[in-house]
DNA sequence: GAGTTTGAAACT
DNA sequence: CAGTTTCAAACTC
């Protein structure tokens, strides 16, 4: 810690850290492969401040502080917006003024980001950005961390760009470029923390930032908050904010700010997020959503990214927005490398769900059935009152919502402050008892492909299984669950986890299911090819202008990436990304003939519901990719390529979005002190 | 959909 | 820390 202290001290100093990056090759690589300009925006400066500010729980408080303070990023936001703040010199004041509700907020989390950060160099950073930027009335303040002219000088930076017309392409390559920044030795953890934060500016943003102006969000926010209290994220600009709209309005647990903003949070995720019943959370299992819910708002992330360069950043219109995702979703038919890009529109337009209510509905409902068919977390407590970690939302640190079939259920915004209590005694038992289960080491799931066999367990379950009849071959296993190899931690009985053993075997049976499953998807795509019902679930995209086609080209990608599905397919489908050896497959029938039998029913269902949902197809599995670390548990994978396919396809892409993915490295243990 | 199995979480 | 109970997801029919 006082290493990275130090470290970003040392970068506060540094009078263009940026420049680190951009001599980079990995930095010339993404601005020769983006046509869009390299321009610093808000949105990105926005993006990560919330993701530096944003408030791990009690946990994660060491690793994420460590995040904080790594956060090289951050303060090349800042720096850049410092320069447009300065550059635009006359055009904060007036344009702070116009828009108080927004400041109204934004000083809020200012004011508690630098409440509570003023020891980080992120922190220090803003400080100096205030002091640079001119103030027009800046009192001076306490060290400068709580004073007006530091929220006025925020306020600046952060509305020039927002007011200004930076170039979409601008925030793509920004956000691309900043991207990078998780290269860093810790960049492990900072994609955790990326994860987390998002997740966390998430539930800011369901606390009470929103968007849209609202008068009283925050007026009942104190402005100093306890010391419990963790920063808010700074204010991201409209676009960031809208495009988070959607997924900030999901249930969202806001455990660092106990009673905080409490009518905010209830409105929001009452009506937002419950009554749309809109899960952008996965369900991977215990204590893996919160994984999801990472990969997923990582992804939402690259939706801001995909979307702004397309439409109109901060200020562009919904429609602009929906025009772009279905622009998206017209190169997803032209241009398979988009893949991802289209997964990320399909979410955005989820995202979007409440903007528009009346657009792209066949598409909402596609991905909706795909997101909450299987990657929503929607528990059945019955006893529990959702307020233990047997249930899955709370042990993911989500609020239940509508489609759970929980009894007496507390786990809702109006219980808030019981829930925070809870977690907080169940933290105080348990200090990890949210932290991620699974923790996969950096050279694991990412090159799954090449170091599969290799480590075949390299991620591991945190605590290790106690299966004892499973044979760490169903989900009752978490470790199976997690899509990790059982480990020494591991007190498993007859262990015969498919990514791993206890023992240390090799995933012959990975082996053997990366060969079945190419067998039967094969099978399943020459099924499909000639599935009449297929033409028409294709007109249900709207850009789809050949419905009598069997299957466009794209969806016979989709078809041939049946790995890529998100979340209908079990973790294994992590390391199925290497080549295949038949010669290996007979190796342990039993659980191998489950296996494959529970690969074909992935398949089917993949290649069911691809017809409707294919963006969603196309989406990397966020089980496979991320690592989260978030406050929320439910470790999730890097979002990132976790199979071969999906890498070769993220390879595919031209743009700096599809190497940002493959850039963001595995998760690190949870030292504290890394 | 009901019932069973399973193993984590919680409790003692 | 170990044993037991409780719990809800996963699974089976």
């Amino acid at each position: 810690m006082d290493n990275l202290q130090k470290k970003s001290t040392t970068q506060i100093d540094t009078p263009t850290p940026k420049s680190k990056f951009e001599d980079s090759p990995v930095f010339n690589y993404i601005n020769n492969l983006s046509p869009i300009e390299p321009v610093k925006s808000i949105s990105t400066t926005q993006t990560f401040s919330s993701l530096s500010f944003t408030s791990p729980p009690p946990v994660f408080t060491s690793p994420h502080a460590s995040f904080h303070r790594e956060s090289r990023f951050f303060r090349c936001h800042y720096s850049v917006d410092r320069s447009k703040a300065l550059d635009s010199g006359s055009v904060s004041k007036e344009e702070a003024d116009v828009d108080l509700n927004k400041d109204a907020s934004l000083e809020e989390d200012e004011q508690e980001t630098t409440d509570h950060h003023g020891d980080s160099p992120c922190n220090g950073d803003v400080v100096a950005e205030v002091l640079v930027a001119p103030s027009d009335d800046s009192p001076g303040g306490d060290g400068g961390l709580s004073s007006e002219g530091v929220r006025k000088g925020l306020r600046k930076m952060l509305d020039a760009p927002e007011e200004s017309d930076t170039p979409n392409s601008g925030r793509l390559s920004s956000d691309s470029t900043e991207l990078f920044v998780f290269r860093s030795p810790n960049d492990s953890e900072a994609f955790g923390c990326l994860v987390d934060k998002i997740s966390s500016s998430e539930r800011r943003f369901c606390a009470g930032v929103r968007p849209t102006k609202q008068p009283d969000t925050t007026k009942d926010v104190p402005v100093n908050g306890s010391s419990n209290e963790l920063p808010l994220a700074l204010l991201p600009n409209e676009s960031v904010s809208t495009l988070h709209r959607g997924t900030m309005r999901r249930r969202c647990l806001d455990f660092e700010v106990p009673g905080k903003r409490k009518k905010d949070v209830e409105t929001v995720c009452d009506n937002k997020a419950e009554s749309s019943s809109k899960c952008v959370v996965p369900g991977i299992g215990l204590h893996l959503n919160a994984i999801a819910m990472a990969a997923r708002e990582s992804k939402v992330n690259v939706i801001h990214e995909y979307s702004t360069s397309f439409s109109g950043g901060s200020t562009t219109p919904i429609h602009s927005q929906e025009d772009s995702m279905r622009e998206a979703l017209d190169q997803e038919e032209s241009e398979p490398g988009e893949v991802l890009a289209i997964e990320d529109a399909s979410n955005a337009i989820v995202v979007y769900e409440d903007l528009n209510p009346g657009s792209l509905k066949k598409k909402k409902r596609m991905v909706e059935q795909v997101g909450e068919g299987e990657s929503c977390k929607r528990c059945n407590c019955k006893k529990s009152k959702c307020l233990k970690l047997y249930c899955e939302c709370f042990a993911a640190g989500v609020y239940c919502i509508e489609p759970c079939s929980c009894v007496d259920c507390f786990n809702k915004p109006i219980h808030e402050d019981v829930v925070l209590a809870t977690r907080k005694q169940i933290e105080s038992r348990n200090p990890l008892a949210f932290a991620p289960k699974v923790i996969r080491s950096a050279d694991s799931i990412m090159d799954t492909g090449d170091d599969a066999s290799k480590t075949p367990a390299s991620a591991r379950h945190k605590r290790g299984c106690n299966c004892k009849k499973s044979s760490c071959l169903k989900k009752y296993c978490e470790c199976y669950q997690g899509g990790v190899g059982c480990s020494i931690n591991c007190r498993c009985e007859g262990c015969k986890n498919a990514f791993g053993r206890k023992d240390g075997s090799l995933l012959v049976i990975m082996e053997n299911k990366h060969t079945e499953d190419h067998e039967i998807y094969e099978k399943r795509t020459a099924k499909i090819q000639y599935n009449s019902e297929v033409p028409k679930e294709v007109e249900q995209i709207p850009s789809s202008d050949q419905p009598s086609t069997p299957l466009p080209p794209y969806r016979h990608l989709v078809v041939h990436q049946p790995f890529l599905s998100k979340n209908r397919l079990p973790p294994t489908q992590f390391f199925l990304g290497a080549g295949s050896s038949s010669s290996l497959r007979k190796a342990d029938g039993d659980e191998f003939t489950q296996l494959r039998n529970e690969k074909k029913k992935t398949l089917e269902t993949v290649a069911e519901d691809k017809t409707e949902v294919m963006p969603e197809l196309l989406i990397t599995s966020p089980i496979t990719t991320i690592k989260a670390i978030s406050p929320n548990s439910k470790r999730v994978s890097p979002p990132h390529p976790g199979s071969s396919e999906s890498g070769s396809i993220l390879g595919k892409r031209s743009n700096g979005r599809k190497l940002i993915l493959r850039s963001i490295p595995a998760f690190p243990s949870l030292n504290p002190n890394q």
